[in-house]
DNA sequence: CATTAGTTTCAGAAATTTCTGAAACGCGCG
DNA sequence: CGCGCGTTTCAGAAATTTCTGAAACTAATG
């Protein structure tokens, strides 16, 4: 049974679910999970939320599909059991290659298909447009996978470091620039 | 009067609307502005998209909630007519700026607030979990707001340099752990 | 000051998403 | 097998979001 603390941050779970692409339902058991100390099963979290038993095993469903939960098991308890991970930085991890997945990728794909689709010749403002576009996701994405083979350590070092990486970038800029500037 | 692979791309802008926070009428006036190379007029996105006069006014009112259009007059016509930037940099610079103000911001809020209402002592996993979230957020914002300080030469500079900049951090590395690692 | 060209608001209709209870399902065990 | 315990599916109810047409509003113009 959470505190009035938690209660306040598992509602606000479930309201910013919304925003975040999962419905408050979602939210709410996710926000749970994250707060609880021990795994959770299925009825803990009926319990907790005053939700149906069904729309739970909807929510978890999803969680899984995004990832976000680890299924546990406990010894001589058949029901399935749910937490968080520890590192709250594998959290970020997988929110960011999730939502790459679902909100990036495909339209990377659909834009390298129009442009299959597109006569050699075309040379309209919109052509040029999708292809910019094109690039910039590509070079984002590009930055990501590299970024995402790093440990969590060095990461975390060149997030502590900040603005100082300009100094590294000072010599280069001017140099590589990916497009044509204003004037 | 927009081509097929146009049409295709602006119906794909509308599909993934949900999944962006947006709806799929403004997923499509946003595309259909993006691939326009003169500024359009509300009865111009009406034709080309078919949809209400209402619809565009309201989808238009919240693409310059988001920030994402501008609006431009004509000389001798009265009408409005909307945008997008050409600098895709300042797009997504917009586009980040936007969605950390709607989906981090607000959470960084509550959790500060939370921590105030506790009293001293409490020492749950639950307060932990949540101090420590809070703090993950500090530290991105905190390396948002200084890259976002950079000029877009510098950033596409870092950007390109990519895991290059693993040696960098190298040396920090281990030196810094924000928290305790599992062993 | 009435007209006209334009934009915005709004109440309800339409569509979509979320949630529920009931039924179906899966599986280990005696 | 058939019972008990647990999970999942699903059709419809409930809630929410999106979209529309009509009315209200705004401001330049003759």
């Amino acid at each position: 049974m959470p505190t009035q603390i938690q209660q306040e941050f598992i509602l606000h779970f479930g309201e910013m679910g919304s925003r975040w692409g999962i419905n408050r339902t979602v939210g709410q058991i996710y926000a749970l999970l994250f707060l609880s100390d021990r795994p959770l099963c299925a009825d803990d979290i009926v319990e907790a939320l005053g939700v149906s038993r069904s729309n739970v095993s909807m929510g978890l469903k999803e969680l899984q599909a995004w990832n976000l939960v680890r299924l546990r098991h406990q010894q001589g308890d058949r029901r399935d059991y749910f937490s968080t991970p520890e590192d709250m930085w594998e959290i970020v991890r997988t929110l960011i290659a999730e939502r790459k997945k679902r909100e990036i990728d495909p339209t990377l794909t659909k834009l390298r298909e129009l442009e299959m689709q597109t006569p050699e010749d075309t040379d309209s403002y919109a052509q040029a447009r999708m292809a910019e576009l094109r690039e910039l996701i590509e070079a984002m994405t590009g930055f990501y996978d590299e970024m995402n083979r790093l440990e969590t350590e060095r990461l975390v070092a060149l997030l502590k470091m900040g603005s100082k990486l300009t100094k590294i970038a000072g010599g280069a800029a001017k140099v590589l620039p990916l497009r044509k500037t204003k004037a």
